[in-house]
DNA sequence: CTATAACCGAGACGGTACGTCAGGTCTTCGC
DNA sequence: GCGAAGACCTGACGTACCGTCTCGGTTATAG
């Protein structure tokens, strides 16, 4: 019955300490440099690794990127519960603007453009990606809809992209600011509609 | 009889020629590689031409392609008039989607991915792809704010982002479909808004 | 019928001073180091020169130090006409034992142990080695038989490898002296044969 | 007196088996590849064993290569007893020729070319070669000596590499054949002398 | 009958060099 | 004098082995 301790039973363990300070040289390097810029050579002399340790574990730099970023930061959203679903949209999302324009969160555009040639990688992204955005926004809605606040008839995926959409839009277009008043005109926008109403002037 | 001159093979083609061949081979590789594997010295190769050539003209790889685009692609998007901007709006983002989703029109989001590296070339982008999306979309919302249909406090960025927005941010991400089903929900949603009203169910 | 002018027409011409700067550093690294841990990195280093740029003109290591060799150092090696073949033979052999022991000589045993695994190097070394090394000896030989000194039924490829087999031997092996002695030792032998003659003590 | 058992006195005892193993393995690689191109990885992993494990005992490849031939393969070599020293010459030679074209003996020029760069196992191939050739030779040169066959005044280690010089030269750089005739016109032009008598035509 | 200690397989590790590829610049010559 | 052809330097790629180093686990002998 000692199946617990016989799990990972030959050969040399993996080496944790190479293992963070692969990480970490990786996110140094991203501060200074765009992801193209960052080379594997680069971060495995940073690190004082060599280069196949980094193949060996992880399969491409984009993948060893959004490693280092999952794993050491921790995206910092707001998930606010102030008993309107309107007011909570616009606090999440101006946190997310906050953290997407901050010098850490820059690099989720560049992840996004990174995975637009690379389809393993893009599936990778995918799942951490929308689940945590999922389980954040989710809550939020489900309130709003059950306080009837929110039309009941909207898809929850639609929701996500008319209210994220024109923010990453913006951010990788950048034709546009991206910033708490761009954040409160949207929420605000999508939330009444374009629609002119009789009551309106 | 001036043609035997100018074919004689060995003769030295003319600038325009070495042009047009360059933009040619650059669009027929795209078709069947992304954008980042399409390399200048294919190109040259292709086009038979030298690499320097192509540096004289263009600035990067990104700059080539654009203007191959530009010059050979007449973007075919439907700019209808209705009568209502409603319908108006969702028959344009049909068709901008018919198109980007094309062979030809999915290189856009390579664009989008390659200029958040390329910072010059974004500029470039921007102008001409901004300045294009602007009329064919400024024409709808001006005749809807005027017949009364849309509300007339709202910027024209802003409309501009909560329609496209979406819809690039699945382009690109890929989480969600992208198809004229899609289309129509967007736009309903972005007109008629989040809020439920007291005559909703 | 102008062949002359128009051997290599395209292109940028090949740098003479790169490929001057590659042999030198060849020939300099081969000073200091045995011919296996010469590397291609080290010498386009020295040489200031790409990587490429000697892949581009040398198939291998082998080949390019080769080269060096052959364009750069001229085999001194005497070719002496005293009257007596004997001696001449004697004086030849001391002379390329002086060659082959020096500092730059001594790469010809790395070449041999160099190409027991390139086979096509192979090839290459010994058209190079047996033409010169010919042209030196037959004509000792050739007047030996002529003045009657040496037997003429003896094969020019044995004679060949009679004089200098042992030599080489020795030189690979390193179990006994290298040197003028045993050059005289040796061609006595081989002259005189090892039979004991009835007039012999 | 049973030093066997007491010298090392803790700890378990070298496997037999890995040893067993592992020279095996050595020799069925060299059987298909060249010394070069023999891994200690590889070696290692056909015989199921652990790199370290080879490192403890064998300090290079080329030791370890030595080692598994001179355990394994007993130079078959003749050292026949005719009557005539030429003719026991003759013999010899031709045997060692077999010998060393075959696919097993082959191994012996790369061993030649291998240290040229290795000198520690230069040393220990010498020790091993020149002392099992040293008795196999010399015997027949002393019985020739004794008959008065051979001139006295020969030193051992001349005859020695007078014999097996151009053999060995000519497996090494492959200019010439290496057979049952070339054995012989060595030995005859050894033994006759190059130099022409007056009792020949 | 333990305890010790060297052994072993597996394989991860920091390195070095490999041979290739594309980028962007330059040089020559033909038209 | 423009432009094709292509050689050049640079720098990163991903791979292959090197020789060293942990691991967990396995024998023998010493105590």
């Amino acid at each position: 019955m000692n199946d617990a301790k016989c799990c990972t039973c030959k050969g040399r363990p993996r080496s944790a300490q190479s293992e963070a300070a692969i990480l970490d040289a990786t996110l140094q390097l991203l501060e200074d440099k765009l992801l193209r810029h960052v080379t594997i050579e680069a971060i495995a002399q940073k690190a004082g690794v060599g280069k196949a340790t980094i193949y060996k574990w992880w399969p491409s730099k984009a993948a060893l990127t959004l490693d280092a970023f999952l794993t050491r930061t921790q995206m910092q959203v707001a998930a606010p519960d102030t008993g309107s679903a309107k007011v909570d949209f616009t606090e999440q999302l101006k946190s997310l603007i906050r953290f997407y324009t901050s010098k850490t969160g820059r690099v989720f555009c560049q992840f996004i453009a990174e995975f637009q040639i690379d389809l393993e990688f893009a599936d990778m992204f995918r799942t951490c990606f929308i689940t945590s955005r999922r389980n954040a926004v989710g809550v939020i809605l489900s309130r709003g809809v059950e306080r009837g606040e929110i039309r009941c008839d909207l898809d929850k995926d639609l929701v996500l992209d008319l209210i994220y959409g024109p923010m990453v839009y913006r951010l990788l277009v950048g034709h546009a600011p991206v910033n708490d008043t761009a954040a409160e005109h949207m929420i605000e926008a999508i939330f009444e509609g374009m629609r002119k109403r009789p009551d309106q002037v």
